[in-house]
RNA sequence: GCGCCCGUAGCUCAAUCGGAUAGAGCAACGGCCUUCUAAGCCGUCGGUUGCAGGUUCGAGUCCUGCCGGGCGCGCCA
């Protein structure tokens, strides 16, 4: 149970009661009423600033409206006090025993607990990860891979029916070049070509794919076709080279996501799409509606490209959508620009049912996003809607000092790597402890310290303490104590210190918390409320060290015991279910 | 030149579709802690939220203009 949703009922009641006393005018619009936690804590559990919109278009005072709303609520079951404060705020305090409710909410829920209904089942396509099958993923590209995931987690634990999507870009020039590059392997490996012109080859810029990773296929092919391809021409070998270097990658991509226990519900491919037709049928659906013309664009300001001169283009009408300018469709050689098929590509999930759609990019493709979203707004008649989450770079370094990366040099750093040193759940939960816009540092050696600095580490922590507490407590008082059935049976109301019903205060905050974090789009909010919730618990373990009558085990008081782990297995599961939405997995003791 | 993102304590970052006195951690300083799992706990110091206007009951948050940083800017994806 959400309680602040809980309370929006109350309110939303109160303000119906006071409507029919004649206290408020019919049909105020109540849309803008709020009810949240307060900032500071003194102030009570639940404060809505209903008095205060509602006050204006009433034509009354807000205090004093305040003042009769607070009379419907002091009714509800749950609250002890209500108090008008400052401009109008109506505070609500709730009782111990509304918070032990919520305690058994966790109990009785587990894991589960938090899961919403928010989302109705609605389908939303969140698409990550996305990178051209022409290499091994690098540390940038597995920050998306883990916000796309978890993003997608959250959703559905809000009651979104989620689909987890990856569009190979198999179709341009890219991965041509891939091809190119690994044919010319291929030519040195059969003693067609020497070394030395493929080292000069790389000098000179003219093998765009020059890592190591490309031998193995072309190994493969010529394990396979022998001399085959060396003397035939480009157009013969070119398909050939592709596909088997486009399957290589996709399959190297999709195992380094595998182990970080990343899984696709569709894999979509560009080419796939093109040779469908997808990409032709879009551009005419846009072309009928007029959204389409050949034009000649200005050139851009400032900085002048070296060849740039003016050319007629096809070009899409992107400003009539709120894109700075129209955006070509179609290259020089008739060829659709990577833009055209991406706009089939979102045309074809929004006809799978996804009117609701989450692309998580690198921070460089910034400038795509405004023509992107025009562009779903266009094909999908309005009814469309695209959110894109950039992802910033990740700083890696270790003790403080940048690690130095450079593909020439081969000192490349790949996500595999990073995860054979970290593991895979440090690196999920530290890819998410910040905002995507935001850059991130990554220090290896930080990462793996089991000090309170080190967030991952503080809150597996609490996990394990937690476990702990409730294997001595199964030792020393038995296991029928402290099983599930008994624990929750225990009477809560033996639950009187400040700092236990603090920590069962951070505990009912965890449904809301996944609901806004879902609206927001942003998984990190969770790392936050998980260090949060640690601390409230590490803080009242630690009292126990010097006042141990807090002490969670007391093994001359057993229904005393009995509450208070209760508490702890209350945490645990909250823990539990916070760091499922991440993918991480919880431990239950630290090495 | 234009667009997008960012600018919050010395540092790294929070701050709930616009809420009350802008919060944590690190660092610094002062004290405590010998264990239900040790890697900690408490306190002090620290702010014109880049600058200037505007909107309103109320702005770190929204709008306008500047300043500073990052990214991008027709036939790469």
């Amino acid at each position: 149970m959400n309680l602040f949703r809980h309370f929006e009922g109350a309110v939303a009641a109160a303000v119906v009661a006071l409507t029919r006393e004649g206290g408020l005018p019919e049909g105020l619009d109540a849309s803008a009423i709020s009810v949240e936690p307060p900032r500071d804590p003194g102030h009570g559990d639940v404060t809505t600033n209903a008095a205060m919109i509602l006050a204006r278009p009433a034509g009354r005072k807000p205090r004093e409206l305040a003042e009769a709303l607070s009379g419907h609520l002091a009714a509800m079951e749950g609250v002890e006090r209500v108090a008008v404060a400052g401009p109008g705020f109506i505070n609500l305090s709730l009782s111990p025993g509304f918070w032990f409710a919520r305690l058994r909410d966790v109990l009785a829920a587990g894991t589960a607990y938090g899961d919403s209904t928010l989302g109705a089942g609605e389908p939303v396509n969140v698409e990550f990860v996305s990178a051209n099958p022409t290499g091994p993923l690098h540390v940038g590209h597995g920050r998306g891979a883990v916000v796309g995931d978890a993003l997608a987690s959250l959703l559905a634990k809000a009651g979104f029916r989620v689909t987890r999507e990856y569009y190979v870009n198999d179709a341009g020039g890219q991965v041509d070049q891939m091809a190119r590059s690994i044919h010319f392997r291929y030519l040195v490996a059969m003693g067609a070509r020497s070394q030395a012109d493929f080292d000069r080859a790389r000098e000179a810029g003219e093998i765009q794919y020059a890592g190591a990773y490309l031998q193995e296929v072309a190994d493969a092919i010529r394990a396979d076709d022998g001399a085959r391809w060396v003397d035939a021409p480009e157009a013969a070998w070119l398909p050939v080279f592709r596909e088997r270097g486009v399957a290589t990658m996709l399959d190297g991509i999709l195992a380094s996501l595998a182990r970080l226990g990343i899984h696709f519900d569709v894999i979509a491919s560009e080419r796939a799409l093109v040779e469908r037709g997808d990409v032709t049928d879009v551009i005419d659906a846009l072309r009928q509606a007029g959204h389409i013309y050949t034009g000649v664009l200005e050139p851009p300001k400032g900085k002048l490209p070296d060849d740039w001169e003016p050319r007629p283009q096809t070009l899409f009408r992107a400003t009539a959508f709120g894109d700075d300018i129209d955006r070509p469709l179609q290259k020089s050689d008739g060829a659709w620009t990577y833009f055209a098929s991406d706009i089939a590509y979102h045309g074809d999930k929004f006809r799978r049912g996804f009117a609701s759609m989450i692309d998580v990019w690198g921070a460089d493709h910034g400038g795509y996003v405004k023509r992107m979203q025009a562009a779903v707004k266009a094909i999908t008649g309005g009814a469309g809607d695209l959110d894109v989450k950039l992802c910033q770079m990740v700083n890696l370094l270790d003790r403080g000092q940048p690690v130095k990366m450079s593909k020439r040099a081969g000192t490349f750093v790949t996500l595999d790597e990073v995860v054979d040193r970290v593991g895979r759940d440090v690196f999920r939960f530290m890819m998410l402890t910040r905002k995507n816009d935001a850059q991130l540092d990554f220090d290896f050696a930080k990462v793996v310290e089991q000090t309170k600095d080190n967030p991952v580490f503080y809150v597996q922590y609490a996990h394990a303490r937690c476990c702990s507490v409730l294997r001595h407590a199964a030792a020393e008082l038995g296991d029928t104590v402290v099983d599930a059935a008994a624990l929750a049976e225990a009477d809560l109301g033996r639950l009187t210190d400040a700092g236990e019903l603090a920590v069962i205060k951070w505990i009912a905050q965890w449904p809301r918390l996944v609901e806004h974090a879902a609206i927001a789009h942003e998984p990190h909010r969770i790392a936050f409320y998980l260090q949060d919730l640690a601390s409230a618990f590490h803080l009242l373990w630690t009292r126990g060290k010097d006042e141990t009558q807090l002490r969670f085990i007391t093994v001359s008081d057993v229904p005393l015991s009995q509450a208070r782990l209760a508490l702890v297995r209350g945490v645990q599961l909250v823990v539990a279910s916070g760091l499922g939405v991440f993918g991480v997995r919880p431990v239950a003791e630290l090495r």
